[in-house]
DNA sequence: AAAGCGGCCAACCGCAAGCAC
DNA sequence: TGTGCTTGCGGTTGGCCGCTT
């Protein structure tokens, strides 16, 4: 944030439209400006927001005026830590569109793309430096896609085993089965004949209703158990001690535990996922396995 | 208790697209 | 068609605050 400093005067040498411009206003928004600029957006609507500054009495540029509203000001803005649902269709919609944080804002009511964009850049990128990948690489995709998102889907089955118990797998399931997948990993997580899905496909989008997406939005229903199906294929593991593991095994999920530090790394090797990371090292295992990856942020959450 | 550190997030900037004239 | 203005977007900055040492 650019400190709130005073104009710098220019008396002596300004022309009109400069001092003008000295007298702008920058830095936090004072309780006077907010209230000036809602009640003139209250009356006379949004838009022309260089024309609005001015007969608001507000002493900011137009695009101020503009972000404080769009971003702080505005009645359906959701405030608040981002739910494990939010950030499962923030994954998965940037894997899509990559830094369109508006066109993922969209499909989050209530979430503006500022907060979107934090949230990626704090929470996301942080994992990325961790693991000393780069935060838009495709490996650091498969990583998000394969061990953060499945995890996001547990928690959400478990904050509502009711409602979404078998969906959730499903839509874990297609995450895995995505082309981004690494070979080895897809082959992991591979179970036949998944039903399409969209993640958007059923999402709410009413504004009136701010309430967060639910599981039943992100995940359609499917009943296959992921754990009791899914196998790793002999021939990838190299060896017949995980000749036959099972998807819980690769990911060594323990029901106490979301964050990424309970992946068996023992079985992501074995299904060669650090395999072609000569110039980068085993990044995985030397950095994952170090207790990174520690999503306990995101999974105290659903308890506020 | 104080200093250092890191995360969060509001607000800024530059750029580009869209539009009116 | 060219120009200038407005709007929207994505990247970046830096103050605040809580936690750790």
């Amino acid at each position: 944030m650019r400190a709130a400093m005073p104009p710098i005067n220019t008396k002596n040498m300004s022309t009109p439209l400069e001092e003008e411009e000295s007298e702008l206003r920058r830095g936090p928004w004072t309780l006077e400006e907010d209230t000036l600029l809602t009640h003139y957006i209250a009356r006379h609507g949004e838009g022309r927001w260089n024309m609005l500054a001015k007969c608001a009495g507000l002493k900011r540029t137009g695009k101020s005026c503009r972000l404080r509203w769009l971003n702080y000001l505005k009645p359906d803005i959701k405030r608040g830590n981002l739910t494990p649902q939010e950030q499962l269709l923030i994954l998965e919609l940037h894997s899509k569109w990559g830094n369109r944080w508006s066109k993922i804002a969209q499909h989050l009511p209530g979430r503006t793309d500022n907060e979107i964009k934090n949230y990626w850049r704090t929470r996301v990128q942080k994992q990325a430096r961790q693991l000393n990948i780069e935060s838009n690489s495709q490996r650091f995709l498969d990583a998000v896609r394969c061990f953060w998102m499945p995890r996001l889907v547990q928690k959400v089955e478990q904050a509502s085993p009711s409602s979404s118990s078998s969906s959730s797998s499903s839509y874990l399931k297609e995450m895995c089965t995505q082309s981004t997948v690494p070979s080895q990993l897809s082959s992991c997580c591979t179970v036949p004949s998944f039903p399409t899905f969209s993640p958007l496909a059923n999402k709410t989008t009413d504004i009136s209703n701010s309430s967060s997406v639910t599981t039943q939005n992100i995940c359609p229903t499917d009943s296959i158990n992921i754990s009791d199906q899914t196998e790793i294929p002999q021939h990838l593991t190299g060896s017949n001690v995980y000749g036959h593991t099972t998807l819980d095994q690769c990911y060594n999920i323990d029901s106490n535990d979301y964050g990424m530090e309970g992946i068996s790394f023992a079985s992501m090797s074995a299904v060669g996922f650090y395999e072609g990371t000569s110039s980068e090292g085993n990044w995985m295992c030397t950095e994952m396995s170090d207790n990174l990856w520690n999503m306990d942020d995101i999974w105290q959450l659903r308890s506020m």
